[in-house]
RNA sequence: GGGCUCAUAGCUCAGGUGGCUAGAGCGUACCCCUGAUAAGGGUAAGGUCCCUGGUUCAAGUCCAGGUGGGCCCA
């Protein structure tokens, strides 16, 4: 491995560390009497490749187990796949070319269930591997899947609780319902898909025989026409008669509408509230359908009228909307379902018998303009829902769903919640409000791939059986059930029971279960609930789950639902939700058009990187991903990967050995206590940010820890490391660093898991024979109080203040810092000279100075002077006025220190050259620093330099010049570090020449020559460095 | 329509319990340092902390109302 940052190949070659020593296996033997960590991981839906955006959830999983894991917890780590449902079916009848239902029940349904496996199969594995790339460290061949019977019996066993607690019903709705997938989608799967669209829209006039006029009515889905069964006017609103230009008899709207008239010419003529309408019949909107002909059409009071979009007059199809059910069923409505599950109009509807539903608004717009009744038709655009797996348009559709009672249990979900410590807290209320909200739960699907929902239905007696156990299930029926490939369709189905009340013989009912079914119920059935119920315990509830926020309504929501129901309390105790990720512009990303691919984050920035960034973001918003916020996080690692690449290139020529140090504290120079108190710091403060979650205070400590120790602790200490004697001051400057890049390599080996161990392989094992086969399986690192120093972090803030203020001095009057000078004054509070005085050499380096001198107030770096308060002296000198003024400006130091004596006594002033006193009032004291002093103030602290160049700083300024270019030279020559060099310096000018003689041991020592010579060598490259007195020619050889 | 939430530099974001002369990184401009070198650093420009009121000695921070985004529900 070398230095060079090439972050991918090192994530390879640590991939294969960890494998090739089972090093995943050595943690949780190391861990295994550990106390428990109660994590459960949600079940990912294996069903395509991950996308970045998968990622930031399971990263912050990793890191959590990984913290864990370094503090001695052992866990489960199991990963979970969510295998069943509609959205494994869906893509596989892409896969296979179905178009609908049918085409899934001539492939056969044991086809189709294989298919189903296989697909999953595919997709955990792929996952599996990202999952791997990714860092994750888990239990990979003790994955959970949602198919398998484990997961299956324990939705039975809580399926039948509920049965026992009379919450199980089969009952007629107005579902929102798939017509390309033929099943209704429950209440969570709703969230999200309402899109724009736009579809035709009619205004549709009926005749009412009772007021010889006509009524008009509007709808968005002209196809529910056909399910029409009465019309709704709210009793509180005024309506009104309207006699329209061409309209043969008038028309009734809702007063509050007119404005839907305003390209006809029309006139009022009565007005009246909506409840005298209540009662009126209307002629059938469509004619021809035999299901319409026994119907009495009438007109009916409905308070939920809204008169902001339509007509105020709302036409009733109960069959087809969920809030016409509801007013039908309290009204008692006839209730008609005029489509099958595909959306095809069914037999009784005439004329649309046969046609598609959503494609029959024109036909049906062409029969309402022959019978006279269409009033008026456009394009209108308005929010309908889509099915969120295939995408087609949803229709509301009357069928026989099983549901899940929620009245009882709601009251105590609430409960549950409230205990459970949410983060973001906000997701608690997101919570409670959807329980409170949340309707009776739907879980049948008329589909193939899923749970079997364990309902035998009995056709004679009526008799509702909900089977438990395989147990139950063998023991209520004749058939073979141990012969059973899988508890699936069409398997499932051959098994039939013996009626408990009749003993007919009862077949299961055809439906399958909703998927969060599965997932729910997860928390029980990975930790043998069935088998082992004190083995179970110690597993429950999960002490913390971790997924994105919209698992409020899914995950988080079945789980509690189950939790509540078994055993009375949430299953989990801890939930942290994070957001979403969208692109660098903040589009979002999707499967059909933006997406980055995990692999291709993963081999072009690595993923150290997009741990570090995911690990930076609160995951309270949502984040921008994109390669160039990337780039900037990898920028960030560098920072610390320099450190250590630091501390690598000397002490792999030093090779310290650290057990030499048998009382470190003796040793350490101030910087190092320094050191070793930020340290103490960034450990304290990490250990508590991990212990609430928080990983993006983690980021923020690890960036200025980096940014401290770099630029302060290494920028100061770097000579301490120069080639030469391996002295005892070294050593203990080497041990200061090494405890740095040690501890700090170990907090942050969750977050960068490669980075870390690669500095754990090459920088930290070389020095510690004891040290850890692998940084993870190493401890959490504690300190030892007496690191702890408050007092040394505060000085070395101060004294990083004066070294801005000279580095700015320096900039401003432009001098570089290879210049030497003579004199740095410092004026500020004692604690900053005490602070800056134990620190004078490091003062003296960094700013390049001689000497430093502490003075108590600024006074001697500056001197006053008079000048004329030229508004006053001009009334009273007039034309004498310049004569004053050149007298004042020839007065010699002493003479005008005098004055400004006088002048601040408030004495008048005897001007030499002047014939009369002048009064005291005519002069202002003014200040200016000492000549070649430059003055500049932060808070209390004044720092001055002395910018005069005299000439041995001149000379030593050209030395560190060529000093500086033979460094680069070295560089460029590709020498290493501790490589002799034969030196060659030449000039014309005498002056450099007697500098370089005055300094030659010096340069020798700093550039490793053996020898300085003043002829070129010919092989070498030649630089030229022009001073302010002439050129200076170098090469170098390796000696 | 109701609930939750967010709004701070060109961009990405920090700013417990009110004390701020509002910060960082990136980007921009100029410069410096240099055997940590395909790094590092400094300085500068850049802000009506969404708006309007209120509480307070003091409001980016607390309260009320509004505007605009996001999510959820209806």
């Amino acid at each position: 491995m070398n230095s060079n940052a090439d972050f991918i190949s090192i994530e390879h070659e640590i991939l294969k560390f960890w494998e090739e020593n089972k090093c995943f296996k050595k943690l949780q033997k190391k861990n295994e009497s550990g106390p428990p960590f109660r994590f459960i991981d949600g079940p990912i839906t294996a069903n395509s490749p991950m996308g970045v955006h998968h990622a930031w959830g399971r990263i912050l999983k990793d890191i959590f187990l990984r913290y864990k894991a370094l503090r001695g917890y052992r866990s489960h780590y199991q990963n979970g796949f969510d295998c069943q449902g509609l959205w494994v079916e869906v893509e596989v009848e892409k896969e296979l070319g179905f178009h609908a239902k049918p085409d899934i029940v001539k492939f056969g349904l044991a086809n189709f269930s294989k298919a189903c496996r296989a697909r999953v199969e595919k997709f955990s594995k792929i996952q599996t591997r990202q999952s791997i790339r990714l860092g994750q460290w888990m239990n990979w061949e003790h994955s959970y899947y949602t198919y398998h019977n484990s997961n299956i019996l324990g939705i039975w066993h809580f399926l039948k609780k509920c049965h026992e607690n009379g919450w199980i019903y089969h009952s007629q709705l107005t579902m929102p319902w798939c017509p390309r997938c033929g099943t209704s989608l429950s209440e969570h799967e709703m969230a999200g898909s309402y899109k724009e669209m736009k579809h035709l829209a009619v205004f549709i006039k009926l005749f009412l025989k009772e007021r010889n006029a006509h009524i008009l009515v509007w709808t968005t889905t002209p196809w529910t026409l056909a399910a029409n069964v009465a019309l709704a006017v709210n009793p509180d609103l005024e309506y009104c008669e309207v006699e329209i230009e061409q309209e043969e008899v008038p028309v009734i709207v809702c007063s509050d509408v007119l404005h839907i008239l305003k390209d006809r010419k029309y006139k009022v003529i009565k007005q009246f509230p909506g409840k005298e309408l209540a009662g009126l019949s209307y002629e059938p909107i469509l004619s021809g359908l035999e299901v319409q002909k026994q119907l009495k059409h009438r007109l009916v009071a409905w308070d939920a009228v809204d008169p902001s979009e339509g007509t105020g007059v709302v036409h009733i199809a109960p069959g087809c909307g969920r809030e016409d059910y509801e007013l039908g069923t309290k009204l008692g409505l006839a209730m008609l379902s005029p489509v099958d599950d595909q959306g095809i109009y069914v037999s009784g509807y005439g004329w649309l018998e046969g046609k598609r539903a959503l494609s029959s608004a024109e036909e049906i717009i062409g029969h309402l303009k022959r019978k006279n009744k269409l009033f008026h038709h456009y394009i209108h655009e308005h929010s309908y829902p889509i099915c969120w797996r295939c995408k087609n348009e949803l229709i509301f559709r009357l069928v026989n769903e099983w549901f899940i009672s929620c009245k009882d249990i709601r009251p105590a979900m609430i409960k549950a919640s409230a205990k459970v410590k949410w983060q973001p807290g906000f997701m608690g209320k997101r919570m409670e409000d959807w329980l409170q909200n949340m309707g009776d739960w739907c879980i049948s699907r008329k589909r193939f791939w899923g749970l079997p929902l364990p309902f035998y239905k009995c056709s004679v007696c009526g008799k509702l059986t909900v089977v438990g156990s395989l147990d139950e299930l063998e023991k209520s029926t004749d058939d073979d059930v141990n012969s059973l490939p899988e508890l699936h369709r069409p398997w499932i189905d051959k098994i039939k029971i013996n009626c408990p009340e009749c003993g007919n013989k009862v077949s299961r009912i055809q439906e399958v279960g909703d998927c969060w079914l599965d997932a729910g119920i997860v928390p029980y059935s990975t930790r043998g609930y069935l088998k082992d119920r004190s083995a179970w315990k110690e597993w429950y509830p999960v002490e913390w789950i971790c997924e994105m926020r919209e698992q409020i309504r899914l995950w988080f929501y079945s789980m509690l639902f189950m939790g509540v129901t078994l055993d009375n309390r949430s299953p989990y105790e801890r939930v942290l939700t994070y957001e979403r990720v969208v692109a660098e512009d903040g589009r979002p990303f999707s499967k059909t058009s933006f997406m980055i691919k995990l692999d291709d984050v993963a081999e072009k920035m690595g993923v150290d990187t997009l741990r570090y960034y995911f690990a930076s973001k609160n995951p309270a918003n949502d984040i921008r991903f994109g390669h160039s916020l990337g780039y900037e996080a990898r920028r960030r690692l560098l920072s610390f990967w320099n450190i250590y690449v630091f501390f690598i290139t000397y002490a792999r020529l030093d090779m310290p050995n650290f057990e030499k140090i048998k009382r470190p504290s003796d040793l350490l120079n101030s910087s190092d206590r320094w050191l070793l108190a930020r340290l103490y710091l960034f450990v304290t403060n990490v250990t508590s940010a991990m212990e609430e979650y928080d990983t993006p205070t983690v980021i923020r400590e690890f960036d200025s820890f980096t940014e401290d120790v770099s630029n302060f602790y290494i920028r100061t200490n770097r000579r301490r490391f120069w080639i030469g004697r391996l002295s005892e001051d070294r050593l203990i400057g080497y041990w200061s660093l090494y405890q740095v890049i040690r501890k700090t390599v170990i907090i942050m080996s969750p977050v960068v898991p490669f980075l870390t161990e690669a500095i754990w392989q090459e920088g930290i094992r070389p020095f510690d024979a004891q040290a850890p086969l692998s940084v993870h399986l190493a401890d959490w690192p504690t300190l030892e109080e007496r690191w702890q120093n408050d007092r040394i972090l505060r000085e070395v803030k101060e004294v990083r203040k004066v070294l801005n203020l000279a580095l700015r001095i320096r900039k401003r009057s432009n001098l570089k810092i290879r210049q030497p000078l003579s004199t740095l004054y410092l004026v500020g509070p004692k604690y900053i000279i005490e602070s800056s005085k134990l620190m004078a050499a490091t003062i003296r380096s960094e700013i390049n100075v001689k000497q430093i001198e502490y003075l108590d107030s600024q006074e001697s770096l500056q001197f006053e002077y008079l000048t004329l308060d030229f508004h006053k002296a001009g009334q009273v000198l007039r034309q004498n006025l310049s004569t004053v003024k050149a007298l004042l400006e020839e007065l010699s130091f002493n003479q005008m220190n005098y004055m400004v004596d006088q002048v601040k006594k408030k004495k008048n002033i005897d001007l030499p050259g002047w014939k009369e006193e002048l009064p005291y009032n005519l002069f202002l004291v003014k200040v200016q620093p000492r000549p070649n002093i430059i003055l500049e103030r932060k808070e209390n602290i004044i720092v001055a330099l002395d910018i005069k160049v005299t000439e041995p700083l001149e000379r030593e300024g050209w030395i560190r010049e060529i000093l500086r270019h033979c460094q680069v030279l070295r560089k460029d020559t590709e020498l290493n570090v501790e490589d002799r060099i034969n030196l060659a310096i030449i000039t014309s000018s005498t002056q450099i020449r007697k500098a370089i003689e005055e300094y030659t041991s010096f340069i020798k020592d700093e550039t490793l020559a053996v020898d300085i010579v003043e002829h070129l060598n010919d092989s070498s490259q030649v630089r030229e460095i022009s001073l302010s007195v002439g050129t200076v020619q170098i090469s170098l050889t390796k000696a």
